[in-house]
DNA sequence: GTCTATAATACGATAGAC
DNA sequence: GTCTATCGTATTATAGAC
């Protein structure tokens, strides 16, 4: 038996519910894959199983189901990062816990690119009202990120230095992705680590 | 008088190279500011003042115009790289011109991020064939990258080098872009610029 | 809540007159 | 070389039966 105690939508219930995260899963891997612009309700029903007319008692355009599935991403995140303070006490661990992520979707990356930075990218083309709303995906990390400079000591330019950690991890993401080179992820992400490791204050 | 001698197309007479070029042009500002899939022939045509059926003279399908803009990219990168290097004699006053870059597009990277890079992503989704073409772009820059980095001294980790210098100004560029930050931009330029310096060899 | 049928539009591409 | 008219398809979105 599944009790849900809460409804995103008043009138739905648990299999209405059950539906529509379903739909925001397979959504979230789509946009990723293909891109927003060319996912097509098509390729979410087929993929989903759920008929095309379905989704529109979930959503009203096509432009809501992106912001639930950001909406769903950003919660992924901050429970990503809650587990990373639990499982990392200094801040340059769970710096270096950030970088990590380069090996760890290294293969996605270098077929897909960046799911946060490659969005952000479309959007910011021609769907700036969109675009704002991801970029609040880059808020979450660069949040967390502001906090373990400045625990690590550097208070004045910490969110500089959150700026530069995402901004290094983008740009190597984008040439992996352009040169579809794994190689360059692995040697790259030494090299954070190593520039992480430097900014440990001996005092 | 217009006298051509060279002709992409046997059959294509002086006036006939204009529009195609002019299309091209036109074609290049378009796939850089709303994306390639996101432009249309309409919006081409309304742009370029020249009606939507004509295209199919020049071009056979919509890839080929992009094929087209690549081309005509690379030979204005190849001209770019030529006039810099007529401009400046030291690898190190050419690799600080490249640098450069984010200063003189910021307005533009803010807005719509990098042409190459934001090309390359969206077209490595799901159509893997063109992106490899435009992956030719990147190779112009890198390789002349590596002939600087190899003439500074460095002609074993050239490659890595260039590509580690790519790979910044990728991320800066996707950073600024998602927050529309020119001040990240500027601040970044001349860590880049300090770099290149401390690359100096002294010997 | 679920599903089908279909509207309304925009797209890339073709045919053929001039 | 130029231009118009149009085909066939795919798209988002709606209407309405169940």
């Amino acid at each position: 038996m599944v009790i849900k105690t809460t409804r995103s939508n008043e009138a739905m219930g648990a299999k209405g519910e059950a539906n529509r995260q379903h739909i925001v899963d397979v959504a979230d891997n789509l946009f990723y894959q293909k891109g927003y612009n060319q996912t097509s309700f098509t390729d979410i029903a087929e993929a989903s199983e759920i008929p095309r007319g379905n989704f529109y008692y979930y959503f009203k355009t096509k432009d809501e189901i992106l912001l639930a599935v950001i909406e769903h991403r950003v919660v992924m995140i901050r429970s990503m990062l809650q587990t990373w303070d639990q499982e990392f006490t200094t801040p340059l661990d769970k710096l270096k816990r950030f970088a990590h992520i380069l090996r760890v979707e290294g293969q996605d990356v270098c077929q897909f690119g960046c799911p946060l930075g490659s969005l952000t990218i479309e959007l910011g083309k021609a769907q700036q009202e969109l675009q704002s709303q991801a970029k609040g995906m880059f808020d979450v990390f660069r949040e967390w990120l502001v906090k373990q400079f400045s625990d690590l000591g550097y208070p004045d330019n910490a969110n500089h230095l959150a700026m530069q950690l995402m901004s290094r991890i983008q740009g190597i993401v984008v040439m992996a992705h352009a040169y579809n080179d794994p190689a360059f992820i692995e040697t790259s992400a030494n090299e954070i680590e190593s520039w992480i490791d430097s900014l440990k204050k001996t005092n």
